[in-house]
RNA sequence: UCCUCAGUAGCUCAAUGGUAGAGCAUUCGGCUGUUAACCGAAGGGUUGUAGGUUCGAGUCCUACCUGAGGAG
């Protein structure tokens, strides 16, 4: 019995984008889906009852590190695990702490066993093993786990990009033996994606994601992209493994993207994305609208009475000016943290409903060439 | 009326007699599996006024102006 399933439910003929369903235990995930980033169980500024009721949002990202160093596993689990912990009853996906891998690049050290982090509170050594996270992740009762991965920075060598994705390739198989043999102890519904990496280099990926398919996996991340890169190389890696990876399966672009770039990757054949720009840029005065962004401090909305987005459905849009969102962003009231990021999500997740509902009505490649005309116009 | 202290960027303040700076504010950037309500850049000065000493004065001297405190 898989894990988790996934059916695609509808195809462009065109390119590679499809429409599915991801059933999961904590209920089913429409396609392509955009899974907002709540790193140490919160999504920074919303509630659960904002990102489930307001935005239909089904699916989180939580991060094993920060999790791991606070409140700590062990803690989360007595407390029920993340879901009760957070009262969140849809489904979560943890990421590994590889990214920290990358983030944190003066607090670790890697060996073919695994990474040291120093922790970044409080300097005490923490030893990240394939196995470990596994076991960090079932505490949490995450419904989808992620293979601990090294990613790397850009540029790097193809010998070290080599040598790095060899070792992401083994602690997949490693984590993955050992989920079969938790599995086995306590049956338990849950799913283990494995994560293509190989900077960016084509041939470096497309291996390692042969290798990776030999696991079996009910689904498969794409990492390593936006760590610098020219934006255009992260659309090429994409379609490098596009033919590999299993179509009856689940892709996941880690770390991506900007609004304009989330059709790109669907249509090169990607199911789940997951970023922190929605979040991280409203808070930092960036806002994504249908028009383009909106620099809320600029001097120019000052006496903009409008709504930030006249096309946009959410609370900050139909209750707020620009105007007052500037004076609350420059005077940092939080309250404006809250308003930023309930529309920037909604902007994220209204483009991912666009995005099924065009593939599923069959016009994929239409509303392809207008989004990237809007796109051209907005820079 | 006298005494003391203080006047430097929009604000709060630095600067042994030797190239006037910082923080905040302002303006503008950046942010991609969150060490991020964060980071960066730029603009902004007849150093209260007028004299003097000195090679050189924000700094020393004199007078005046303004403010705070004290004495009467």
């Amino acid at each position: 019995m898989p894990q988790i399933s996934f059916e695609v439910i509808a195809q462009c003929s065109a390119t590679r984008a499809r429409a599915g369903l991801l059933h999961t235990p904590h209920g089913t995930i429409e396609t392509p889906a955009f899974m907002p980033v709540g790193t140490q169980a919160t999504v920074k500024g919303l509630t659960q009852r904002d990102l489930a009721d307001d935005l239909g949002v089904r699916i989180l990202l939580a991060n094993t590190y920060h999790l791991f160093l606070r409140p700590g596993h062990v803690q989360i689990r007595r407390l029920g695990g993340l879901h009760r912990f957070m009262s969140w009853p849809h489904a979560i996906l943890t990421d590994s702490g590889g990214y920290q891998v990358f983030s944190l690049s003066g607090l670790r050290k890697i060996t073919d066993e695994g990474v040291v982090f120093q922790s970044h509170l409080d300097g005490d050594l923490h030893r990240f093993t394939p196995e470990s996270t596994v076991d960090v992740q079932l505490a949490f009762g995450s419904d989808i786990l992620m293979v601990l991965d090294e990613c790397p920075e850009y540029p790097v060598s193809h010998e070290y990009a080599r040598e790095s994705m060899q070792r992401t390739v083994r602690w997949a198989h490693q984590a993955s033996e050992h989920h079969r043999r938790r599995i086995a102890e306590t049956p338990t519904r849950h799913a283990l994606f494995p994560i293509v990496q190989g900077s960016m280099f084509p041939d470096l990926r497309r291996s390692c994601a042969q290798a990776l398919v030999e696991l079996d996996a009910d689904g498969y991340a794409i990492g390593g992209l936006s760590v610098g890169e020219p934006r255009p190389l992260s659309l090429e890696v994409v379609e490098a493994t596009e033919d590999i990876l299993p179509r009856d399966r689940p892709r996941y672009a880690m770390g991506v993207g900007m609004p304009a770039e989330l059709p790109e990757y669907v249509a090169r054949g990607v199911d789940m994305m997951d970023c922190v720009l929605p979040s991280r840029n409203a808070r930092n005065g960036c806002l994504f609208t249908s028009r383009g962004r909106v620099i809320i401090k600029n001097a120019r909305y000052k006496d903009d009475a409008g709504p930030l987005d006249e096309h946009c459905r959410c609370y900050t849009c139909i209750t707020y000016s620009r105007a007052y969102l500037r004076h609350l962003f420059l005077a940092g009231e939080i309250s404006y943290a809250v308003l930023a990021t309930r529309h920037n999500l909604q902007r994220y997740l209204d483009i991912m409903r666009e995005i099924r509902q065009a593939i599923l009505s069959d016009s994929y490649p239409a509303y392809l060439r207008t989004v990237r005309l809007a796109s051209d116009d907005a820079e």
